[in-house]
DNA sequence: AACACTTACCTAACACCGTTTGGTTATGGG
DNA sequence: CCCATAACCAAACGGTGTTAGGTAAGTGTT
């Protein structure tokens, strides 16, 4: 078959093809040989619409994080923005884990990212902080969302009681981690937002010469 | 050459020069033929001290985190035992940034690792958290050291001054950033560290009645 | 309308990857 | 002394991302 009549691929079906195999598979679980066929289609047209895969990935991560939301911080309220930032960035990332990992060390230049930290750091210097706090504070919020969503650590508990029994006596629930999973991890992202925030309350205080407790 | 009179291999030999390529080239530039090569072996002969690379990179990853020092809840100061325990954690991590994606997304279920945990869950329940809390508590606070490990924010800015002018203002400053990375980075886990701690002891004065700040 | 250029598919191949098979020889234990 | 095991090797298997070159359909220009 030479070009047909009309376009089996296009930019969107390849990426969306991706990320359902992603899901599904696993990041190592994606080749470019497996997507086409799930496309029925040939490997090397995949590459008519990107150029390599780690593009691909690329345009897949940007998809993912689109809808992370900046705009809280829009009232001067430094606070609920840094929240609202923080929450759905984890809810988009916890969406698809298996991307995580890609979208965790990949380097966030592109134009959306840049768009985002932009909004980010002139929130929190509009609301009061110094500009280098503000840089540590994005900073710091992002390891928050982005350790949460590795979340190697509640998945990291063997499933099986018997291994914990005797061996590690203060781990002998940890077996039931693993039911739970995902609410440990929602209770644990809440719990270490909430009380680096508050932590950030009584810096702020400090910095702004507020003595009251803004708790 | 059939069996040699010395033995050329050992997993010491072969796990050091494994993690030299690694440091050097990064995770995805280390393959069995290169390792082999670099010990003037054939890639097969690899198979004789590790059943896998996967197995090898765990091996890795365990020497690794070897020295995390857990050791700091022994007086019953639950605050600096978690300051201990994340500053060695993250330190280790940081001495080899490349394994740090393997590291935190492999699940740690190594006997190591397991007895890390104990020790922190014991320690902050005999501190006096809620063995529920500790949980969660534990959990958040590997969330920092890895999101801080991951360190994506930092490296992710270009160190062309030029894309940010004018786009994005609130960022003119973003490509000194890279000059000073590590700093940014090493700032930002303090910061966050600090913050999550100061805002736990708040937490912890709820539970346990006491009115009093403890700052 | 005719022509050139570009686009979207194909087949085939390249250079790599982790791992396995099967062979050879030295070592260490009974 | 013998023999199972251990530590090496060459060669291969099935996979990977990617490229080269071919063909036919679509698109734009004169």
């Amino acid at each position: 078959m030479a070009r047909p009549k009309t376009p089996l691929l296009s930019t969107e079906l390849i990426r969306d093809a991706a990320l359902r195999l992603i899901d599904r598979d696993g990041l190592a679980g994606l080749s470019m040989r497996k997507l086409a066929q799930e496309l029925n289609v040939q490997a090397a047209s995949l590459y008519s619409h990107y150029a390599t895969k780690d593009e691909l990935l690329a345009d897949i991560a940007a998809q993912i994080t689109h809808d992370v939301d900046t705009t809280g911080f829009a009232d001067g309220n430094w606070r609920s923005g840094l929240e609202i930032w923080a929450r759905s960035y984890r809810a988009a990332l916890a969406r698809h884990p298996n991307m995580v990992p890609f979208i965790a060390s990949g380097p966030g230049r592109r134009d959306a990212a840049l768009r985002r930290a932009n909004a980010i750091h002139g929130g929190l210097v509009a609301a009061g902080w110094p500009p280098r706090e503000a840089t540590l504070i994005g900073a710091s919020t992002t390891y928050l969302v982005v350790g949460a969503a590795m979340n190697s650590f509640a998945r990291g508990f063997d499933d099986d009681a018997r291994v914990y029994r005797d061996r590690y006596p203060n781990l002998s629930q940890a077996h039931r981690l693993a039911e739970h999973a995902d609410e440990v991890d929602h209770e644990s992202f809440e719990l270490a937002l909430k009380s680096f925030l508050d932590g950030l309350d009584y810096r702020f205080a400090a910095i702004t010469g507020d003595s009251s407790d803004p708790r």
